[in-house]
DNA sequence: TGCTACGTTCAATACGAATTGAACGCATTA
DNA sequence: TAATGCGTTCAATTCGTATTGAACGTAGCA
């Protein structure tokens, strides 16, 4: 038991190794884990669907890491769930919508890390509106910080306005 | 020796400071340390040139954090070095082509990434070229994988131009 | 009803990357 | 020329987070 799956031929199976293990660092440097990766790449070179127990074996995981993977992978619409009667495993098979999986996953990784950020300058210039009235600090750096928050804003809608459209639209067709 | 800068104004300093934490994040979050991000945030929002000392002080980062930092900002296009006569400290100003900068940094840390997959598609393709002839593997397989590359490379041009058109230009205005 | 084989969960662990800080080199000044 | 005050470097450390794996719940089967 030493190679499984897609044929026997020694290249066709090296490059779906190298797929994989490229994947896996895809996936890592965008912030979800290697194995996100690897799993779904393991999955969209099979020809029939893989069990949890199959990636394990394959890609050196654990149980829980295969599970959480492919639960992961699942809620972007990386996978779908495939059974087989009279077996009791669940199967998974890797689908192509790059566009929208990948759109979903980039949604969800970015979300899961701006929230600090966001709504930032909004609660600030809520701040500066108040103070504008009070004369507590001094004239010249009240109009300081205002000309460099006015600034980012500028450049914050600016970027807004061109990942809204062509980013997230271009990638769903 | 409290506070520190830009007057005395609490409320303004605590903006500043909600600033500085907000931008830890995103760098963070982008794949740079938490720490460019603070000094960047920390020279824009100071009206004078600050120095190395300043810096470990006001965010409590290391000797070597700062300079590290402010060199990295600087190979960006992020900082401006700014000698004041008399002086031997070396001090630092932020400048504020947001675009640029922004380019220039993600061109960096994402090349810094993506070094592994590139030309993966590539190198495969030539291979499958040599395969192609030899009937090593069997018909089948050949034509799954040849397929699945397909897809993956039609996904991998069309981002491309996405990408290089949209963004990149658009930031450099 | 108990047994087996599976998937899930989450506290513990391992791992990689960010940060530190001591040692160093290089100016400047006396 | 020595002494002082910088900035830089990089091995050691710390810290966050991905991954593990043992314990658990559950569904099917005898």
């Amino acid at each position: 038991m030493k190679t499984k799956t897609l044929g026997d031929s020694h290249s066709l199976e090296q490059i779906r190794q190298r797929f994989v293990e490229a994947a896996g660092h895809v996936t890592q440097s965008l912030g979800a884990g290697r194995v996100i990766g690897q799993v779904y790449a393991y999955l969209y070179f099979s020809r029939k669907p893989q069990s949890l127990d199959d990636l394990t074996k394959v890609l050196e995981i654990s149980k829980g890491s295969a599970s959480m993977s492919v639960r992961q992978l699942e809620q972007w619409g990386a996978l779908r769930q495939v059974w087989i009667k009279g077996d009791r495993k669940d199967y998974y098979e890797a689908l192509d919508s790059f566009g929208k999986i990948l759109r979903k996953a980039l949604l969800d990784l970015i979300g899961r890390r701006m929230e600090v950020g966001d709504g930032l300058l909004e609660q600030v210039e809520g701040l500066l509106e108040e103070k504008g009235t009070s004369t507590q600090p001094t004239q010249e750096d009240l109009e300081f910080v205002q000309k460099k928050i006015a600034l980012i804003r500028a450049f914050r809608d600016r970027t807004q306005r061109i990942w809204d459209s062509s980013i997230l639209t271009l990638l769903l067709k």
